[in-house]
DNA sequence: ATGGCAATGTTTCATTGA
């Protein structure tokens, strides 16, 4: 079972790379960010088409979330937000397919620190947490993928200097980033042994992709029963190339039956 | 095997992202 998740950018603007990425690798399931449509807008039509039957919850501009599954899987407790969590920003949407519970998020960026974004992003991530206890509870077989706006650790950041105490890479962040693997999560990335200066994530601005200069802040944590059945996690580079691009790339897991 | 911000709406600039 391939699983994947992908911050997007826009799916207006990505949907021709979307269809494609699709075709060339027909992942099971995929958790799309920042969709920033409304619902009433989503491409039911094409993704339909693809073969993909799509659960999202969006809204117009900003963040939208989405989770796509192939034809012949089965949906069901599908669910947005964080309960209990009052959020008007459309960031998590879950759903149960193939014994698996997904959990697709889009965490806040954040902003600077010590910004009410920022403040913002904190209390999300705690939130989130405080869910994810629950769901582990529920689901032996979880994943939680999408784009978490941190950088766990300095080798997943190109210039561990010129972002020290930034955000994405401050300490309150990866604090709460750790708090998801204490909750008993592993970062599917680091069960293998991986290429250095591996990113997720590269500026737009100064030839940061070519010069390979970005962010691992897109993961996929897996809980113990998942990690598991883990064959392979890794990030597609590829589809951070060409023309028109989303910022990000795609991250994916492997899993065996 | 790459390219010097991009996307959106409030549109000809401001805001946000990371």
């Amino acid at each position: 079972m391939l699983i994947a998740a992908w911050n997007v950018n826009s799916l207006n603007m990505r949907l021709p790379r979307l269809l494609a990425w699709l075709a060339a690798n027909r992942p099971d399931i995929v958790c799309l960010q920042e969709t920033k449509l409304e619902d009433a807008k989503f491409p039911v039509l094409e993704t339909t088409a693809a073969g993909y039957t799509a659960h999202f919850a969006g809204q117009k501009t900003y963040n939208g979330v989405a989770i796509l599954v192939r034809s012949d899987l089965a949906a069901s407790e599908v669910a947005m937000g964080i309960p209990g969590f009052d959020d008007e920003q459309k960031r998590v949407i879950a759903a149960t397919i193939a014994g698996i519970r997904i959990v697709g998020v889009y965490v806040p960026n954040g902003q600077a620190v010590a910004s009410d974004k920022y403040r913002y992003k904190l209390a999300w991530y705690a939130a989130l947490a405080d869910m994810l206890r629950g769901e582990l509870a529920r689901h032996p077989a979880l994943a939680v993928l999408g784009d978490f706006n941190v950088a766990p650790e300095d080798r997943d950041v190109h210039d561990p200097a010129l972002w020290a105490g930034q955000v994405l890479c401050s300490d309150p962040e990866r604090a709460a980033f750790r708090a998801l693997l204490d909750a008993g999560l592993s970062d599917s990335f680091r069960l293998f042994e991986q290429p250095e200066r591996t990113f997720s994530w590269w500026d737009y601005r100064q030839l940061a992709f070519p010069k390979n200069n970005g962010l691992r802040i897109d993961h996929i944590l897996l809980s113990p029963a998942l990690a598991s059945r883990c064959a392979a996690s890794r990030i597609d580079r590829a589809a951070r190339k060409g023309e028109k691009p989303s910022d990000h790339a795609p991250v994916l897991v492997e899993l065996r039956d």
